[in-house]
DNA sequence: ATCCGTGAGCTTTTT
DNA sequence: GCTCACGGAT
């Protein structure tokens, strides 16, 4: 297509030049290049969402219409933001045409329409991590496997999900296999996917390898959305995975108008299979592209993009770059030293409670972020007890709730009767008297006959091994299935959802129980059939299998409302993206932030770091660090160093402060580590370093102090090693398979004649040597 | 079939 | 500290 950069051809009623208004010569370069590959390397803060919704109303403005354009984010609430930003300066029905979401969601909508082209049906169900587990948990028993493997079935999941997002086969990972465990997860997967299959149902990661798949073997399809696809936008290009990158490059193919943006110091998704790679080779890719750098930040102080940059030079691998601001300076970052989670949280919150007492700050301009989840307790707490409002953004989605689940169960049954994971499901629920072993007579049948458990269950009368009762039970639940089934075909959709979940009797079972708990529940139900109207009302093209699959791919992040005035907590993966005045980074400690106990490989280390840039650059004005020397962890107290993140930051843009009314810390500590407080830690940051141990091969850890660290307790567990044989008082005789963790929290695999495999804390375990 | 007590294992991070 | 699976009792 050749545009006319002219306003005379515009069909849109607007002006180019307002589009322009304010961009700095390299953002408006990123604007305007419309034709052609283009790669913006967009550093923290640098303005690459304005870019990229100006980018979008110029091709609008240009007169290309809203559905040539494919805008592909990591997250829905992006997408949304995009649209949303996109709607307010052009054409309303143009903006709503372009297909603006994450990988996921689109290619999800592209697999309904072509679905008949790899072997599915366009009502196919998705798997989310729950309901994947679920099935391979099946699959293991149902094959005989159980047992076969030290792994737990979400450690098969997850290995499973890195071969399909490396796009690695069953077969080939069976080939490239080095020991029985490989070749345990490739069987387990090998028959993983045929259970999808016969379910006809995707997990997330087959939403990516199945548009693959069905662009590679269909060159008409490929064709065809190569020509609805004319623009292609990529958001967050640094944390795309092969399979994203692939169908990509496919679908740029024809016409290579392809822009990604992305900063490869940004890239924290690697453990999703993401490759820092894409971003690095996308010139190889496309020799002509066209690059743009985004340099200048407008969000941060100069000392915290200062603080971040000497953060990041750290890594090794990194592109060199220069971020800089005409921001003012800005305040020194303080570092907080807590004794535990909870002096940590209630220092943070005294601490937003003043600085919104002294000036211009509310609760909505706070951030505390932190590396897991479950960190947030300690902060919710304290936010309660003064009454500052909060909200916790991500954690557990409120599609993932059973009550939730069982309806939307029930709902996809009436659309995709394979899927027997949501007819396990619901069969049960509310209680029919339908255990274990009658749906194991069930399955037999199916299997025996090669058909599904639905239709199974419609010839029960058939199975001999099956009591009456049973019989009777899965008559009433198959007919009220079939009922609505058929209804689906004229009634109304909100009308049919109402009386069908009203006649699965989940409602009257919760009414029953009359708990707070079911009360919950009840209108946790009513919200679900709430959201379907909303739904209904803004596709009315769209039906119940259409819903089902976007519910499906829509996290907690999208549902809440974060404009409100509440202090927001949340993960710092979460927070990428986002910019607070006040950042708090919490739980800046050794094992925690990085996580991973210590001896994870610099790659691992490298990423935690980049963790850690995304954190500080979210920071527009005042910045903190806090850590703990002691923190409650699977119920214990556990002691541990601060984070080496502190000491990368350079020293003179820290102010550190430690707690005030402290007790007495424990200086000779049972545990290896607690002797690192606060004041020792400051005056290592003036010490030169230590030189570096010539057979230690990882640079990070030569950088840390960790002399004085090794108590006895780690001297007497660091002498196991892979392949002692040594005594247990309860197990017995055995051999040490694999030793991870450091320090205090050193494992060892086992191998046990008498019990097998066992995982001990050798802290604990009391092992000796034999 | 369901309830309850016990113990093992567990946590990254998200579509 | 919390959840889930398992086993025994009802």
């Amino acid at each position: 297509m050749n545009l006319k950069l002219v306003k005379t051809e515009n069909d849109s009623n607007i002006d180019i030049d307002p589009i322009f208004k304010g961009l700095n010569p390299e953002q408006h370069k990123g604007v305007k290049t419309i034709e052609g590959p283009v790669l913006i390397v967009a550093g923290a803060g640098s303005g690459k969402t304005k870019v990229l919704t100006q980018r979008i109303a110029f091709l609008i403005a240009n007169g290309v219409p809203g559905y040539n354009i494919l805008a592909l984010t990591f997250t829905n609430k992006a997408a949304k933001e995009m649209s949303h930003r996109i709607s307010k300066i052009v054409n309303e029905s143009q903006a709503s045409r372009i297909w603006a979401g994450t990988f996921h969601s689109i290619f999800a909508r592209i697999l309904r329409r072509e679905a008949e082209h790899i072997g599915y049906t366009n009502s196919f169900s998705i798997y989310d991590q729950d309901d994947s587990l679920s099935l391979l948990k099946k699959t293991i028993e149902n094959r005989g496997l159980d047992g076969q493997s030290s792994q737990t079935p979400n450690q098969i999941r997850s290995k499973i999900s890195w071969a399909k997002n490396k796009m690695i086969t069953p077969q080939q990972l069976a080939k490239e296999a080095k020991d029985t465990k490989d070749n345990f997860i490739a069987n387990v997967y090998a028959y993983y996917e045929e259970e999808l299959r016969k379910n006809n149902a995707m997990d997330f990661d087959d939403l990516l390898l199945n548009t693959i798949t069905l662009l590679k073997n269909n060159p008409d399809v490929l064709e065809k959305y190569q020509d609805i696809f004319k623009y292609i936008l990529v958001d967050e290009y640094q944390d795309t995975n092969k399979a994203q990158y692939l169908a990509t490059k496919m679908l740029a193919n024809k016409l290579e108008n392809i822009c990604v943006v992305g900063d490869d110091a940004q890239s924290i998704y690697k453990w999703r299979g993401a490759d820092i790679k894409n971003i690095l080779d996308f010139q190889k890719d496309y020799p002509t592209a066209t690059i743009i750098r985004l340099e200048q930040n407008y969000r941060s102080t100069k000392l915290i993009i200062n603080a971040a940059d000497s953060v990041i030079k750290n890594n090794r691998h990194q592109i060199p770059k220069t971020l800089w601001t005409d921001n003012p300076e800005g305040d020194k970052i303080i570092v907080y030293n807590s004794i535990d989670e909870k002096t940590e949280a209630e220092y943070t919150i005294k601490e937003i409670k003043k600085i919104m007492e002294e000036n211009r700050f509310s609760p909505k301009d706070f951030a505390i972020l932190y590396r897991t989840n479950a960190q947030s307790l300690a902060y919710e707490n304290a936010c309660r007890r003064v009454n500052l409002p909060y909200l916790i953004v991500g954690g557990i989605s409120f599609y993932r709730r059973k009550e939730v689940k069982d309806v939307l169960g029930y709902l996809r049954l009436l659309i995709n009767p394979d899927d027997s994971e949501a007819l396990l499901r619901v069969v049960n629920e509310p209680p029919r008297g339908l255990g274990a072993t009658s749906l194991k007579h069930i399955k037999n049948f199916a299997d025996f006959k090669h058909q599904s458990m639905f239709e199974s269950f419609k010839e029960v009368d058939v199975i001999d091994e099956l009591q009456s009762r049973a019989k009777n039970s899965i008559k009433g639940f198959i007919n009220l299935v079939i009922k609505f089934q058929e209804l689906k075909e004229t009634m109304d959709l909100l009308e049919l959802v109402k009386s069908y979940i009203q006649e699965t009797g989940l409602i009257d079972m919760y009414r029953e129980l009359d708990t707070d708990d079911s009360r919950d529940r009840i209108s946790n139900i009513d919200q679900v059939i709430n959201d379907l109207s909303d739904f209904a009302t803004n596709n009315p093209e769209s039906g119940l299998d259409e819903y089902l699959q976007q519910i499906t791919l829509i996290t907690d992040l999208d549902e809440k409302d974060t404009s409100q005035n509440q202090v927001k907590l949340m993960t710092l993966h979460t927070a990428k993206g986002l910019e607070f005045p006040v950042v708090f980074i919490a739980g800046l400690e050794e094992g925690l932030f990085p996580l991973g106990g210590s001896p994870n490989f610099p790659e691992d280390t490298e990423e935690e770091r980049r963790l850690f840039y995304v954190g500080i650059t979210r920071a527009m004005e005042k910045l903190y660090f806090t850590y703990a020397d002691k923190r409650m962890k699977f119920g214990q107290t556990q002691y541990q160093k601060p984070s080496k993140f502190l000491q990368n930051v350079d020293k003179k843009y820290l102010s550190f402060t430690e707690h005030l009314n402290s007790p007495i810390k424990p200086n000779a500590p049972t545990y290896g580590s607690s002797s690192y407080g606060n004041s020792n830690y400051i005056k290592q940051q003036n010490q030169t370093k230590t030189g570096r141990t010539p057979n230690f091969r990882r640079p990070d850890f030569d950088d840390m102090q960790f002399k004085d660290d090794y108590s006895q307790v780690s001297k007497a567990v660091a002498v196991f090693r892979t392949g002692d044989r040594v005594t247990h008082k309860a197990f017995g005789v055995g051999r040490i398979e694999l030793i991870t963790g450091e320090g205090k929290n050193r494992q060892a695999m086992v191998n046990f004649n008498s019990v097998g495999r066992k995982k001990l804390m050798l802290e604990f375990a009391k092992l000796e040597k034999i």
